[in-house]
DNA sequence: CATTAATAATGAGGCATACTCAGTGACTAT
DNA sequence: ATAGTCACTGAGTATGCCTCATTATTAATG
């Protein structure tokens, strides 16, 4: 019956850690004590500290585990068999509506990255989750479909750090999900993109009228 | 000699602002006591009081005068005479070198942003650092250099993010500023730019093309 | 099943620290 | 000089994180 104990421990790690998420949540670190999480999650305030070194490893823990579940999402958009452009818009639209829902994760996530003391660290998790986009970026160099002379990382960042910051302005603005944002951002990714996929097809009559479209686009810009 | 009297207050009132923002930038928030700050702005512990309700509000005050003060710097970039590109570089520039060094009070600032309950709040002397960048999307769009079918807060945030992010990326990698995160920007910015300058009679068939030209990106998109 | 050992849980109390406030001092006006 | 105002002080209070001696629960053993 060693499992049944084992699941009980993991059961009350479990509410813990989500009677944490979601206090945090709603009131913020600070203003969430610790004697309530404990109560939420039916536990006496010591218990907490039997799985939880402290308040800020609690919070670790509690932004830790939202990276990870993204990067399930986030990993799910990317392993389609679709071309790079619609894999970048899957990718782009899920970070965007994640961002936006749980935009107070967001922001606590920047608070447990403040260890007391010292320097700028990064939580494993969100290592992972950025991950997601070095990746694509990556594939889409040795694949061809992104010009290989600027770093995977400038790309990236441009791409994770437009979609970071327009999802803080739709929050701020009490405004929802804006797909024009990804649609704004992916033709400007088009600036790296170079014109050969290499042995698609069906991006032929894609490919048409996307050149149509810069012409068009030249076109009034000579107005 | 009432004059002496207010210069007096605030002096002290710098003092401890001063004091406050280098142990803060040190430490951290939350490892930096009251009673230190007094100590070194050379006050008891009650008269921080006095002159910040709390250390969340001296927090706030810290944060502002940063804030503030890169404010100043920014609009001098974008004073000049200069080309748009030659501004947008120099704004970039000095928003990521500004980043970097400061990276300490870059963290602090979405400290200060987590006020105790609720919302997503921005602290007005930010709000005026990112007008700055406004400012300049849209002088952009109104002389004609820059295309108009894309928002300006969109640009800004493509700017501004990707900045941002790119500082953290440094820092984390120990990097120093690396001019080619602001040449790949910038030429990815071209795919905003606009081959004529100025003039802008003759609005109706550039909005008819305009038109025709979303109608095909929407196409597009369906693929 | 009884006994012992080991592990988990409890919550009252310790302790650090943000914040208060009654008392003191310094300056101004008359 | 005297009264009145305003700034300042720091010992004391309240709050909330965390500890740890004690109790409850489960597992091991004969």
């Amino acid at each position: 019956m060693g499992d049944t104990q084992r699941q009980r421990l993991e059961a009350r790690e479990e509410a813990i850690l989500a009677a944490a998420a979601s206090l945090f949540s709603e009131s913020g670190v600070d203003g969430t004590r610790m004697a309530e999480i404990a109560r939420k999650a039916d536990v006496a305030e010591g218990t907490v500290y039997l799985y939880y070194k402290n308040k800020h490893e609690l919070l670790e823990a509690v932004v830790d585990r939202f990276w990870r579940e993204l990067t399930k999402g986030a990993k799910a958009a990317v392993t389609s068999n679709a071309s790079l452009s619609q894999q970048l818009t899957e990718l782009a639209s899920y970070h965007l509506h994640s961002l936006i829902d749980d935009f107070k994760m967001v922001e606590i996530t920047s608070r447990a990255r403040q260890r007391h003391g010292e320097p700028g660290r990064q939580l494993p998790q969100i290592r992972e989750y950025v991950r997601v986009f070095d990746l694509i970026m990556q594939r889409g160099i040795a694949s061809g479909e992104l010009e290989a002379s600027t770093p995977a990382w400038q790309m990236r960042d441009v791409f994770y750090g437009t979609l970071e910051h327009s999802a803080r302005t739709l929050v701020l603005r009490e405004q929802p999900f804006d797909s024009s944002v990804i649609d704004n951002l992916l033709s400007l990714f088009d600036g790296y993109r170079l014109n050969r996929p290499p042995a698609q097809q069906d991006s032929g009559s894609k490919q048409a009228a996307l050149e149509l479209l810069q012409q068009l686009e030249s076109e009034i810009s000579r107005w």
